[in-house]
DNA sequence: CTGTTAGCGCATTCAC
DNA sequence: GTGAATGCGCTAACAG
């Protein structure tokens, strides 16, 4: 082995990196992955209802860092779009010889049972995780928690939640700890449920002020859709925040362009595509969760 | 030759085929890559000052669009940051063998005379362009034109315009445009520079009021830094477009949620960026210039 | 632990 | 026009 891990002795291995510094050899990506029949390519496959998913920005940075990432080590990435209805695509995309390793974006846990054993040690999880699929994930459950309590701190009580879509199975870390706040405080709970979109955010007020109309903060889990009930509250001539407070997730960069500025709770999106990618090219086989903190961002809207 | 051109009877052909369908061949990247000297991976090169470039949603989109076309054809797509000062990178980037195209975003003349003879036909730009090496771009110009005819239709006269990064070439076309139209109204004309920003945008405008405090719009280069404007009037306390008219460039998705709604003109970034990276993926050799159409959209701010 | 050998799956280059 | 040989640069599985 040219490069790595061989059995060699200490004198060995400092001739070969030697002889490798002077000769400036460099590796040959193409004939490695031949050879050893690992890959040349780093797949980020996100699951969702219609490839639009691989519109969220979200996606758009998960996918900016691995591509980084990705880039010192000469392996490329590419784009997959799951559908949530039939995840037998994940197999299809595993045979594939010039699959290196596989990042799986919001996967669902029957998604999840569909990884070939063949991927064991190249595959993670941005999301929930499974056996041999090591996860990597915002401690959605403080986050929520921060935020919550951050609404009630300042005085509100009838506090509505926005949530993710049914599926995603990490979202529901967020609505238990909204739920045991609520309880805390003796409050109601009010869910409505969204999709992570703006437009199902105005909807999503409208359908909440008609519901429960001395609703006094909103708090969405995800920023595009506190956008979008920042909209729809306006439409409705509700005041924000001295009627109404908003908090969203995520901390987008939009989020402080907003009028108002939108609290939120910001997450490091990038250290945790840095860590997925790399936990799969680097081989590491674990089934280990790693959740990253989630930290409140107070701007004007609550 | 197992696919493609090799020269071979048209029977022959017939005969290849139906054998790869039947037995459900499937090339391997690795190993033609090996063979051919062809790559492995489409490598996207963004130039700029900081490699914060690469975080700007621009790169996302035409990332992401690069990636899912990429993953067709069992290739990755990986990112790189071109130093604006020092675009000797590029050649570094185009030696190493699992390379198997580039595109580059944002170029500038210098940066472009950079590239090796040997990547000709695997290498295309997006803004741009030069010998042997086709751009796909957005037509600037008459975008620009649309824009600033939008703003005097609407009884502007006094028309700001807030510029993208001096170094950026294709940029040029937009301020020609923009003078051309403040010359046939016989208007003055007033140009700040910008760097794509928010932040730039919130100083530009607080610049642009003090300079020229009688400006009735602005037109930014960027729909960040044209929310930036909006951001910066609003904390002059002038009123848009009650006062002052705003009006972007590229309706990012956030244009339609920022308060005034903003006033932009629509790109087809995705297209282009599918046209440049189809381009390189083909290996189709020219040195044509593509420019996709921009088209104005009217909301709130102007 | 070391040195050697045999492919990985294709494209390319010759003879036919 | 067709088929068979050679090698791309490396890893893996041996034999020393």
């Amino acid at each position: 082995m040219v490069t790595g891990q061989g059995p060699a002795s200490a004198r060995a291995r400092d001739r070969v990196a030697a002889a490798v510094a002077e000769l400036g050899y460099v590796p040959d990506a193409a004939a490695r992955a031949l050879a050893s029949r690992s890959g040349t390519r780093l797949a980020i496959a996100v699951i969702g209802h219609t490839a639009a998913v691989l519109d969220d920005p979200y996606v758009g940075r998960v996918l900016t860092t691995a591509a980084h990432i990705a880039a010192e080590r000469e392996v490329g990435v590419s784009l997959h779009w799951l559908s949530l209805s039939a995840p037998v695509t994940l197999a299809g995309l595993a045979d594939s010889r010039s699959l290196g390793g596989l990042v799986v974006v919001n996967p669902t846990r029957p998604a999840l049972e569909t990884v070939p054993r063949a991927l064991r040690g190249r595959v993670a999880a941005i999301g929930v995780g499974a056996r041999h699929v090591p996860s990597f994930d915002v401690d959605n459950r403080s986050g929520t928690d921060g935020v919550v309590r951050h609404l009630v701190n300042s005085g509100r009580r009838r506090i509505a939640m926005v949530t993710g879509p049914s599926w995603l199975p990490c979202g529901d870390r967020a609505v238990d700890a909204y739920h045991q706040v609520m309880q805390e405080i003796g409050g109601e709970t009010r869910v409505v449920p969204g999709d992570f979109t703006a437009a199902r955010g105005a909807m999503a007020a409208a359908e909440l002020m008609a519901r429960w109309p001395d609703t006094d903060a909103v708090f969405a889990l995800s920023d595009l859709t506190a956008l979008g009930v920042l909209d729809g509250l306006h439409a409705l001539g509700v005041q924000v925040p001295a009627n109404v407070a908003v908090a969203g997730f995520d901390d987008i960069a939009f989020a402080c362009l907003s009028r108002p500025a939108l609290t939120t709770s910001t997450h490091p999106v990038e250290e945790i595509a840095a860590a997925a990618a790399t936990a799969v090219l680097d081989r590491c086989d674990a089934d280990r969760a790693t959740f990253f903190p989630s930290r409140l961002v107070v701007r004007e809207s609550a």
